[in-house]
DNA sequence: AATATATATTCGAAATCACGAATATGCTAT
DNA sequence: ATAGCATATTCGTGATTTCGAATATATATT
C-alpha cells in the first residue's frame, strides 16, 4: 500500500517540524549525549527538552541508553542526517534565490520595499 | 541568528508533515502538472487539495502558472526529490529492524500495541 | 449577459500540538 | 529510610491543523 509510506514519511517529518526538536537533532549529530547536557544547551523548560525527545524517541529517531542516574541519547540512524544533510543544501538555495530576488527588487524601485537590515 | 534558521527548517518540515501534501510532491516530480490534473490522482475532496496546494505555495516549495481556465503547478526545487527518496531508504531500514514499528504507525496509542495483523 | 468550468477562499468544528506547572519515577548517597 | 539528583509523565489551556460544506473568483463559452 502506498499510502502506508506517505503516512511513515509525514510523521517523520511531523517529528522534525519543530525549531527544538531540530536542535535536538544537530547536537545529537556530535555523538550520544545525556538529556541533561541536551538541556543546558536548549534554552528550554526541562519538562518541554523531555516533551521533544519523547516525541523523537516514539518515531525512533533517537535511541536512549540508561547508565545510573542519567539518560544518554543518540540518533538511531545516520540515514536521517544525510536527509538533513540535503535539507541544509536545499535551505542554502532557497536562501540563496530569496536574497538574490530581494536584491534585483531593491534595484528596480529602491527604498519602496520594507527593510530587511533588522532596524 | 541560529534559531531563525531553525524556525525556517522546522516550517518547511511541517509543510511536508502531511501525507497528501508529500503525493502531490511526488506527482510533480514528474514534471508541471495542473491542479485539476493533481485532485484526479488525490483521492481528497476538491478544496482539500487546494488547502494542501496552498500550504506548498506558501512555503515556496512549488510554483505556479496560470493559463487560460487552469492553473498548473511545479515544484520549485528538485532537492526535495531527493530527499523523498532517502527517505524511501530510511523507511525501508527502518522496517528491516523492527516489524512492531508498523504497528505503531498505523495507530499511536499505547497499551493497544500487540496486534500487528494489519487490522 | 448568462452559464459552465477550474480553482481558491472562508467558515466552523474536531483533532492534534505545544507549553509550563505540578507530580511521578528511579537511581544514588547518606 | 530519607533526601537529592536526573529525567519522565500528566494535566489543563491556548494555539494550530485538518476537513468538508459553502461560497467566491476568474476565465471561457454560448
Amino acid at each position: 500500500m502506498q499510502s502506508a509510506l506517505r503516512k511513515f514519511k509525514a510523521a517523520i517529518f511531523q517529528a522534525l517540524a519543530h525549531p527544538t526538536r531540530i536542535a535536538i537533532i544537530e547536537i545529537l549529530s556530535d555523538g550520544e549525549m545525556s538529556a541533561g547536557a541536551i538541556l543546558e544547551r536548549l534554552a528550554v523548560e526541562q519538562a518541554n527538552a523531555s516533551q521533544h525527545l519523547s516525541v523523537l524517541r516514539s518515531n525512533h529517531i533517537v535511541v536512549n541508553r540508561k547508565e545510573g542516574n542519567q539518560v544518554f541519547y543518540s540518533l538511531k540512524n545516520q540515514r536521517l542526517v544525510e536527509v538533513l544533510d540535503l535539507m541544509r543544501l536545499y535551505f542554502m538555495e532557497e536562501l540563496n534565490e530569496s536574497v538574490e530576488m530581494l536584491a534585483e527588487i531593491n534595484q528596480q524601485s529602491p527604498g519602496t520595499m520594507p527593510n530587511t537590515s533588522g532596524r
